[in-house]
DNA sequence: CATCTATTTAGAAAATTTTCTAAATAGATT
DNA sequence: AATCTATTTAGAAAATTTTCTAAATAGATG
């Protein structure tokens, strides 16, 4: 895993658009790939760019793939952000930040 | 500016550096360049990558340029993240999700 | 005003990402 | 077992990103 990877795999607005569209519920492959004008193939790499950045998960049922969203990498990346922001609730700083500030 | 902008120059590892650098002060561009092994040209393109996503402010003062966190456009990527998880706490909806779900 | 310091811009090379077509895999159905 | 359906993998072309060197800009200083 890995931010880089994270960060990279939401960069893209159709991978964004897939992360929406399970956010409710899970998809297959094919349903997931017949709301954009793109080659199967191409949406099998954009699904494999978001599960190997820990985004998706992935269930194999029949002949299908179903996958749907990890909640949990999402906070991840917002508790980075928020520490990166600084933490403006609390005045105590999770991260590196070892000085006297946030007085709130 | 754009969320695609955002999330393409938070994919970086060094731009995540910079900015993690930048969140208790402001620092000029060679300063900030002085952490990396790069080329200042390098250092000032991924600034501008930066500032492009809105992410850095700049401030100009003798020869130098000073750049610092920019965190609202941070909180702007953390509110969208905490659309797309969904909202658990308040069991309502901000975004798209027209069902009924988030029991809590 | 010559030139030094800080930084950016230009242009090209190297590396990575995105897309496609064609072929491979794998389970389901006849 | 033949074949149909869903999806991935392979390989190559096109597009984008990253990096460097060299040159340009701009304000500061002798």
């Amino acid at each position: 895993m890995g931010f880089a990877e994270t960060f990279k795999a939401l960069a893209d607005p159709g991978r964004r658009d897939i992360l929406t569209m399970l956010r409710d519920r899970r998809m297959s492959a094919g349903e997931i790939g017949s709301h954009f004008d793109m080659t199967g193939a191409t949406v099998s790499y954009h699904l494999n760019i978001l599960k190997k950045a820990g985004l998706l998960f992935e269930e194999k049922e029949k002949n299908y793939i179903f996958y749907s969203l990890n909640t949990s990498i999402v906070e991840e990346v917002m508790v980075w952000l928020a520490d990166l922001r600084g933490n403006t609730e609390t005045g105590v700083s999770e991260g590196g930040n070892r000085d006297e500030k946030n007085k709130g």
